[in-house]
DNA sequence: AATGAATGAGGGTTCATTCAT
DNA sequence: CATGAATGAACCCTCATTCAT
């Protein structure tokens, strides 16, 4: 029986990781100190590490537990979904739907870091491209579930197209995090969520 | 050993960002020590401050002289070129003729990462904006050109289109770099071209 | 050992200026490093930096502090003293009282150099110059109360006076500093009474 | 048979000499760089050290011929007068006369700095000591040619007031080196020299 | 459990000195 | 002679991590 109750320590654990998504979000993984996060944090140093053993495993957790939430959020977002064409249409309305705020390009940001760091270690780059292959084939289903139904061409290559979705997804979001304002995000979208779906329905 | 040529001088800078490139990519620029390179270079730790006032002037120096380079490369291998159309197969040739090693897989990280770290800098965010301009609009103006020759919809945006296709290009690096050998980079980079071919084109 | 005192801290505080102006009386300020005031109190190079965010900002702390409680002191034992005659040969006697050690030289040397550094800093160079006034000032109100209270003669002029003072008194002490035993520190200054009384005072 | 005339290479050195004083003048001894110094005298670092073996010894040599000179000077100065009276009155007007530029300033903190440098050093304490002996018992001897000429009081200590003397001279140049403008330099001088005049002479 | 003082390895940078040309 | 590129020890400072309280 803890003095502090277990629900009480997940909240701190949660609102630790929050401070330093921020962080990472203002100043990169490296460049932000772990007084940077107690400071935001408004805890002490020792407590951190109480909850994570190093500054890196509090990355990697924190990195680790936003994919798969955000892929789990993903799923069940489509259970309401029956077509293909639906499904693809509710995969652009997500990035669609997003407010193009500063804080979200800083979001973005932390995310291609971790891209562009993970395969400088062993062990994360096999995480990352699981993560990659998981998306990917999330959308091969979506989309092999069309040709089934014969929304979709049966000469389209599933595995190919979800790949190019994705390259899509991210690298609009790399340069629009980088270029901001005066990018052309939602038409981008529109595009090409026109094209694809051209390139891929039966109609 | 003074008194030396400025060919030398020039020469021995190039060595320097070299050596600084490929460290870069091993372990990303933070990461990267100035000993690192000067173990790569086999100089003194010294001499680089000779050529370069500091790491990050080297960093931005190496980033700028290559970002320039490349871009100057790229306009020149056009000019044999006429028709929209053989530009725009030729675009897509840079990055199929690639080879897909290692070193290529590191060096797009490089490039990457300065894409993600330049807008934490007040100077290299508007430098990285205008290198995104300078690219989207080198593609508008092929495409302008395809639609007065009558090779391209006159209904196709320019610029949207420029910006999806470096969207992709950035994008399919970007997970290659990170998910290697079982990427499907050359398939997705024709069928990206097919299917934008088949977008745009009038025939 | 966190969760301490106040005081402790002060105590901390004082202990680490006490050996900065230990290690500066031994080898200046600019050929002392941190290491060596590490070494000399016993703790770790990071800690300093918790108290003093450079050396520079530890030298100047150090040396604001140290005259501006010399000043203080200086003031407090004149309280007691009502006639000019009495203070001007209390301030001798603070000079004359003084202990003629190899510490005692250091300690000049370490505030002669402050004098030489300051004019090198747009900062410091005004707070000596004040400093220098204060110091004058003190006497050139003790001198008018005695002009006042017919001690002193009415033509002596107060400023230039209290001037030649302290510049006797630096001067003084600058070159015992470097000349040590063999210096007739205590002739002189009884000497230099003797000839100050008498040409200021009026019998 | 040299290559280079002796002339030439005498004038080189002191050359090096005189850019080594400006330089010092500017920032101190420490702080001035090797580079400075060739900056100021645009010649190039390996000759340098054709002249002098190291930093160290540059800086020696010129404070010690700096010294010599002036002394020597000081005595010639002197030959031409007879009368103690008339030579003290001489030793007051080489500081009345002195032009209160910046860059004399400057080239009394050089001196101070070497003062309070010396004693930190085995063997320059030992020259400094001398000097500051050569410079009193110069002094010294005309105060004792005027006792015995009768112009000075027979009960003066000669040492003593030589002394004073040179500490009231130093102290001066120090505070004015640091408060500059608005020193009374010129009123002190006036002062003092009254002051000692009235208190060693005769009449 | 929570704190934050303490540690010290390691990083970027400087600069006196050397020596090949 | 003169040059200035090259060297590397040494410096100041940072910051992840520990642990006494």
């Amino acid at each position: 029986m803890p003095k502090v109750s277990e629900d009480y320590k997940e909240r701190k654990r949660e609102s630790l990781l929050e401070s330093a998504l921020k962080c990472f979000g203002e100043k990169g993984y490296q460049s932000t100190t772990m007084d940077d996060i107690v400071a935001y944090s408004n805890t002490s140093k020792g407590l951190i590490y109480n909850y994570f053993k190093s500054k890196e495993e509090l990355y990697l957790t924190l990195m680790e537990e936003r994919t798969n939430r955000t892929f789990k959020n993903l799923k069940e977002r489509f259970e309401k979904f029956s077509t293909a064409k639906e499904k693809i249409e509710e995969l652009f309305r997500i990035y669609k739907d997003k407010e193009l705020t500063e804080d979200w390009r800083k979001l973005i940001r932390v995310h291609m870091e971790f891209w562009i760091i993970s395969p400088r270690q062993e062990n994360t780059n096999e995480i990352m491209s699981n993560r990659y292959k998981q998306y990917r084939d999330f959308l091969v289903q979506i989309i092999d579930e069309g040709k089934n139904a014969g929304e979709i061409k049966k000469e389209v290559q599933s595995d190919i197209v979800a790949s190019i979705f994705w390259a899509f997804i991210d690298g609009t979001c790399l340069h629009y995090s980088v270029v901001g304002e005066n990018y052309s995000y939602m038409e981008q979208f529109n595009k090409t969520e026109e094209m694809i779906m051209k390139y891929i329905l039966t109609t």
